[in-house]
RNA sequence: GCGCCCGUAGCUCAGCUGGAUAGAGCACUCGCCUUCUAAGCGAGUGGUCGCAGGUUCGAAUCCUGCCGGGCGCGCCA
């Protein structure tokens, strides 16, 4: 156990233990009380509320009962002291050998040390990106790649069964403007020109290589006939090429979905009639009008129109919502309820990462899983903002047209897949960011990335140095060599587990790339420590014991470093160059 | 008109689901770095947490109403 989970898990039962002594009265809800390290270290190691949160409820007052605790606490075999402060605080401070224990404990974890169980085996399903098959990942879809992607890892870690999802969206106009589009290079493949790309088709060169397979495989035979004979055709293949090229671009990025499940495939198992029918079943399907929306510029062509509606407003929408568009085909929300339904039915939690122009339809989408499942399923919609790029200071200018959007796979080839996952994580979801090429790339301390890399890297240095330095082997490290500055160093660490469970609740796996900053941050003050004192460094001449310690210390940190970065997607540097 | 997100130091942002004197980086000021582990180091200045109420032992955090910025708002996805 970590320290942490030691002396939260030992106050539990001595609460128990005054319950059993008439201390406190039984069944107080412990929910609320927390043991974590207090913002200013000059309080102590930890800090608990048990008393100003239990006080209320046991009839008493935070001060005596603080008293009644902190004689229990002293108890303890890790604490060294216990005191009360401010409003009922109750303050500890630990013994040395705690600490030590947990160096300990971290390097024999090694690649375990902050994993948790505290999903306890629960099923979670993580859909993220799900970009439209109609052309290669541009920058729009990085963001919320990286974090879905990063946000399964830690609930992996944090003892969830995770499914890693994508949903293809062919079953709709656009997929069949994508067929059409093949079909134009299909015929340029055949000698035909086909001059401009016409508006509203998909201009991309992309799609060249496919018109010239379809070309090579049928000859003609689709030239000059109705598209009802050849759509069908030419959409699946496109949507087959344009998945095989979304998947290397995902994989350029390291990312790899256990589950690709397609809309039309689940629309012709009419798992859709099914949940539709559900919902008519519990009487929330009628047909109605809607009424016409406020937007600014008002739509002249806007007419009443009877459509089948899903009553979204009973569950917190604003609004009904339709399911079938007045031609009788499903809408996009009609599909999508029916594939949550489906999703619901294969986890106990779903988590859906969505770009923030699509803010307006998660009312409706929670609605129909409110109504599907009883308010039964966990259901977070997270909403991921844009991402501005920038190239020195200057926005980058994106446009439509085929060759000037900026893709995924350019910006991967130009700074390399560590340095996206990592910047994409450097900024909570729900806030807007900045991409600078140059910035993510600099090679100074302002830049998160390099900097928690050259921590990793510093302490990979040392192994390769000390054999310089001792060549022979080095004696078992002793830990009642450290200062007041590697205690520190490691209370920082004792930190990591906490992180990694709070960014794991909250759903914010931007809380790790933070947290190894701040890691790195102190690592690199230790460090410096060095420069004046020559004794204060890692690999002390002449003193082979101390030297052994030390890196013990570092080995610690740089485990930590490692398994933050694993958790984003990031590989750790043995060196920089 | 309505909904969602955001508003914290001059700038870019954290703030551990309600805790103690609100933090970091940049910028600025001062000192250090011609021999060491310096793609630098140390220290300092800088805040009515958008505004006004409310909830309670306690609010940047939760609630309500305003102000300002972004995104979105039928038969697209």
């Amino acid at each position: 156990m970590t320290i942490f989970a030691r002396i939260s898990a030992a106050l539990d039962g001595l609460l128990d233990d005054m319950v059993a002594a008439g201390e406190l009265p039984a069944g107080l809800n412990h929910a609320a009380v927390t043991v974590e390290p207090p913002r200013d270290p000059s309080h102590g190691d930890m800090a608990t509320n048990a008393a100003m949160v239990l006080a209320k409820p046991a009839g008493t007052n935070p001060r005596a009962l603080a008293e009644l605790i902190a004689t229990r606490l002293r108890g303890l075999p890790e604490v060294e002291s216990v005191d009360i402060a401010g409003p009922g605080f109750i303050n500890m401070r630990l013994d040395r050998s705690a600490w030590e224990a947990e160096l300990t404990l971290i390097n024999e974890r090694a690649g375990g040390y902050g994993r948790t169980d505290v999903g306890k085996g629960k099923r979670v399903n993580v859909e993220y990106v799900s970009a439209n098959p109609t052309g290669p990942m541009h920058m729009g879809h990085c963001r919320g790649a990286v974090v879905g992607d990063a946000l399964a890892s830690l609930l992996a870690f944090s003892g969830y069964e995770v499914t890693r999802e994508y949903y293809i969206n062919d079953a709709g106009s656009q997929v069949q403007t994508l067929g059409q589009s093949v079909h134009l290079r299909y015929r340029e493949a055949l000698g035909e020109d086909i001059g401009e790309i016409p508006e509203g088709y998909y201009p991309g060169d992309y799609l060249i290589p496919i018109g010239q397979a379809l070309a090579a495989e049928y000859g003609d035979k689709y030239v000059g006939v109705p598209d009802l004979v050849w759509l069908d055709l030419f959409r699946e293949r496109a949507v087959a090429a344009m998945m095989d090229m979304i998947r290397a671009d995902l994989a350029l990025l390291g990312i790899h979905h256990d589950l690709f499940s397609s809309e039309a495939e689940m629309q012709k198992s009419g798992k859709v009639d099914a949940a539709i029918q559900r919902l008519t079943d519990m009487g929330l399907i009628y047909e109605g009008t809607l009424e016409q929306p406020k937007g600014e510029p008002a739509d002249e062509d806007w007419a009443p129109v009877p459509m089948v509606l899903f009553r979204a407003s009973q569950f917190g929408d604003d609004s009904d919502r339709p399911v079938k568009r007045p031609n009788g085909l499903y809408t996009y929300f009609g599909n999508d309820l029916a594939y949550h339904a489906d999703k619901a039915s294969r986890a106990d939690e779903l988590i859906d990462i969505w770009g923030a122009d699509h803010a307006g339809t998660v009312k409706r989408i929670k609605a129909a899983v409110a109504a599907l499942t009883q308010g039964k399923a966990k259901f977070d919609v997270k909403l991921v903002q844009m991402v501005r790029l920038l190239r020195e200071g200057e926005p980058v200018k994106m446009s439509k047209r085929s060759g000037n959007f900026v893709t995924l796979a350019d910006v991967v080839e130009e700074v390399g897949k560590d340095v996206v996952r990592f910047t994409m994580l450097t900024r909570k979801a729900d806030a807007q960011m900045d991409f600078d090429f140059a910035k993510v790339v600099e090679a100074s301390k302002d830049n998160p990335v390099f900097y928690v890399q050259y921590a990793h890297a510093r302490i990979a240095s040392l192994g390769r140095r000390v054999k310089e330095a001792f060549p022979g082997e080095l004696p078992a490290a002793d830990l009642s060599r450290f200062g007041a500055e590697e205690l520190d160093l490691i209370k920082q660490m004792a930190n990591f587990p906490r992180v990694v469970e709070g960014a794991a609740n909250a759903h914010e796996p931007h809380r790790i790339a933070f947290y190894l900053y701040d890691l790195a941050a102190a690592f690199h003050g230790w460090w410096n420590l060095g420069n004046d004192q020559p004794e204060r460094r890692v690999i002390v001449a002449g003193d082979i014991g101390l030297t052994a310690s030390r890196l013990h210390l570092s080995a610690g940190i740089a485990q930590v470093i490692r398994n933050g970065l694993g958790l984003m997607g990031v590989a750790a540097l043995e060196e920089m160059n």
